[in-house]
Order: structure tokens, then C-alpha cells, then sequence
DNA sequence: TGTACATCAGTGAACGCGCGTTCACTGATGTAC
DNA sequence: TGTACATCAGTGAACGCGCGTTCACTGATGTAC
């Protein structure tokens, strides 16, 4: 910290720059078809100075994931930002609503990187998959603040299943050549998903498997 | 059809066996990461005699994952194969044990190609987003068959939501770094999708959402 | 039945290309005096 | 205030490498006779 030519705010804002560039990148050609290149271009910068910044390309998708957990999770997505001041079920309502909408499938740039990424993270290193890990147990968490145990399901286990609800549906929808196809997917899943929140709250009680099996 | 040195079995034979392997190292791998090479040797042949059989890297993709969908949806990952003489809930019921189970999870190789290539294929050709569409496609017609039109939802509506829970928790699960949340995951929405299909047919009432929600 | 032949599935060297990473450098900047 | 200097963020050429694809070939095979 002795001479320093260029300050330290400006050192990190470029990293922050790189990383936004990246993230953005990611999302729309995933981690193994954006080069090294084109993320420095895209951030006014050369080649070889990405090494000044991070170790490797695969360090820089670790920043890249858990760049996308320092901002609010749904505020990207609609002009309705989470409203932690209400009610925790109307907080899960508000998550259903954003994530399973047209506006965030149609925000490439700000897609959720369990939406965007998947199948790469997959394939990345160890902490790589760990940050998106974090990513999936943060949104659980939202959603279990929303809930509460009833007979068949602890708050925690209903908001596993609603997050696989939520995530499933966007990267179906992602992938999806026919968009009237996706729109319909998402639409569909965000009405069972809402329900679920209600239902779940009325604490009905788990009715017989089999007697339904055979009706 | 005149002279023909090798017999087009034998040709045809090649083919799918190409296609076999490359669909397997597809799933472990992901689609750019997998080289021409390695899908050749695994089939016992050289890099040359790939352009016999495809046209480009691109086609074997569309042909990898249309070959999945020639198979039981099912029996590739249970010992219980989906049983069409069943009532048809109980043919859902199957579907979502074998779907979402740790045996699915860990055969690598049987993936279902929406869990393993999701962003893969997002990022592909309209040819192998199509393929990839009709496989889900297939999957929510095997689901409405087991579910009935109620208050809420059409059975295919139902259908749509319940894929979206199977895909999403199969494919979060197998990007986690830690095994245990993996099954967390899976066993949690396994038991809420399996609740869906009955209390669905018990046609319970939509509750009214803004009572729920101020409770 | 045995042989000569035409076919084409399969071979493997070669192509151009873009990648992640390294490295010697340059020049804009904050600091010391 | 002005100047000389040391720092290090940023530059761009170069590296080795593996990729998808092409192409001239080879040799195992079914057919004609």
C-alpha cells in the first residue's frame, strides 16, 4: 500500500467490469464458447490483461455465479421489487411471480445463472458448482421464510420442491424453439406453483395414495 | 441398391453405434466439449469415417438426442418398467419415482438428455432444439394421461407443471457439489409432485389466495 | 465353385483456425521532494 | 507549485495445442460370370 499509480478503487472497478461482461456473456453463448477475447473486448480492454485480474478463465466463472447473488433476486425481472416489509407468503407469491414470467425468460442478459447455466456448471470445478449451490439454498431459503410445515411436508422440503418448480420451468422454456410453447410451460408452472403456496398454508391433509390410484 | 460391398445393416449398425456413444459422452461431457475423436474411438472407428455418416457435428446432436426418445421413458432407470395396463395415475406415479430417484441421478450415462444438455441444446440449431422440445413434449403427454381436468388447471396444464418439477429437480441436483443436498432435493420434490398427482384428483378447490396470504 | 472386379466404409495425414495462457513491454498515474 | 520517479494496469505478439473438416487412399466385401 506504499506507491500505488493507480488507485485501488480503479483496480477493482475494471475486475467488476470484466466479471459484469462475463456474466452477461456467459448467459447468452455459455462458459466454454465465450473466449477470453471477446470478455476483454467487451469491457474496453486487451487480451492479456485478464491475468492482472484473475488466475484463470474458470476463477472468473466462480466470480461470475456469485456476482449474481449480491443483487436482490427478482427485482431484475419485475418492476415489483421483493417487498420484504409484507407477509412471507406474499414474499414467496412475489418470487413465483417474477421468476416463472415472460419478462425474465426474456432478459437473457439478466437470466438467473441456474437458468442460463446449468449443464456447465455441471462440468466446472468444485467451486464453481459450490457458489451455485449457495445460488439454489439462498432462493430455498426465500421460499421457506414464506411457508410454514404442514403434515406431509416440512416448510424446508415444500420449498425445495418449489424451487425445482421455479428453475425447471425457466430452462425448459430457455431451450424451447416454439416461444408459444415456453410461454405455456411457464404460465402453467407459475399457477401450480402458486397454488401450491395456498394449498400448503390450508395444511390439507395428505390423502391416500392408493385410494386415489384406484378411483 | 446395385452392388454394395458392405451391407447397409452393416452401415446402419455403424450409425447407431456412433450415435450411442456419442450420446453418452454428450451427457458426461456436454455437447463443444466432447471432439469427433473421442466419439469416433469409443466407437472403435477413426476420425475420417465420421463424415460417412454425418454431415456436420451439429446433425449427430439432433440424431443424439431424438435417439433417447426411441426408448421407454422410464425403464431406463428403475426395475419397474411404466406399466400401461395401469390406470393411467398410476402410470404418473411411476413416472415421477423413476424419474426423480437416486438411480436416475447416478446413471450419468442414461440421463435423460433435458437434465444432462439443457444449456447445451438452448445454444444449438432449431433442429436440436426441436428434438429437444418433443421430448418434453412427450413427457407431458405421458403425465395428462394420469391427471383429469380440475377447478384449477386442465389435466395438460397440471402435465406442463409437473415436467417442470422433474426436469428442475433432476437437473439442479446434478450440479450440486454436495451429493446430500442432491437428494435432498430430489426426495423433496419427488414426495410434493406425487401429493400434486393425487390431491389433483381429489379436485380440491382453488383457495382464495389473498385470504392465504393474510393468514 | 472359383476368380476378377467395382464399390464404398473406413483410414490417417493435412488444412486453417481460434483458443487459454505467457511474457517482455509501455505508458498513465500517484507520490516524494 | 512543478518535476523526476517508481509502480503496475494494460498491451499485443507469440506459444503450444486441439479442434472440425477435407481429401486422397486402401482394402474388405458382395456380385457377376
Amino acid at each position: 500500500m506504499t506507491d500505488m499509480p493507480y488507485t485501488a478503487e480503479h483496480k477493482q472497478a475494471t475486475r467488476e467490469r470484466i466479471i459484469e461482461c462475463a456474466r452477461e456473456l456467459f448467459n447468452r453463448k455459455g462458459f466454454a464458447e465465450v473466449s477470453i477475447d471477446e470478455i476483454m473486448a467487451r469491457a474496453e480492454l486487451t487480451r492479456g490483461g485478464f491475468y492482472n485480474h484473475f488466475k484463470t478463465k474458470e476463477d472468473l466463472f466462480v466470480e461470475a455465479v456469485e456476482a449474481y447473488a449480491h443483487d436482490n433476486p427478482a427485482d431484475r425481472w419485475e418492476d415489483v421489487e421483493l417487498d420484504f416489509s409484507q407477509a412471507a407468503p406474499v414474499i414467496a407469491q412475489q418470487m413465483i411471480n417474477a421468476y416463472l414470467s415472460r419478462t425474465h425468460l426474456a432478459d437473457i442478459d439478466g437470466h438467473c445463472p441456474m437458468v442460463a447455466l446449468p449443464s456447465d456448471v455441471a462440468r466446472a470445478s468444485g467451486k464453481v458448482r459450490q457458489a451455485y449451490q449457495n445460488l439454489v439454498e439462498r432462493m430455498v431459503q426465500v421460499f421457506a421464510m414464506g411457508l410454514q410445515d404442514n403434515q406431509a411436508q416440512s416448510a424446508r422440503e415444500q420449498a425445495l420442491g418449489l424451487t425445482a418448480m421455479c428453475v425447471g420451468g425457466m430452462v425448459l422454456a430457455r431451450t424451447f424453439e416454439d416461444a408459444g410453447f415456453g410461454d405455456e410451460l411457464i404460465k402453467a408452472t407459475r399457477e401450480m406453483a402458486l397454488q401450491l403456496v395456498s394449498w400448503k398454508q390450508l395444511d390439507i391433509v395428505k390423502p391416500d395414495l392408493d385410494a386415489a390410484a384406484n378411483s
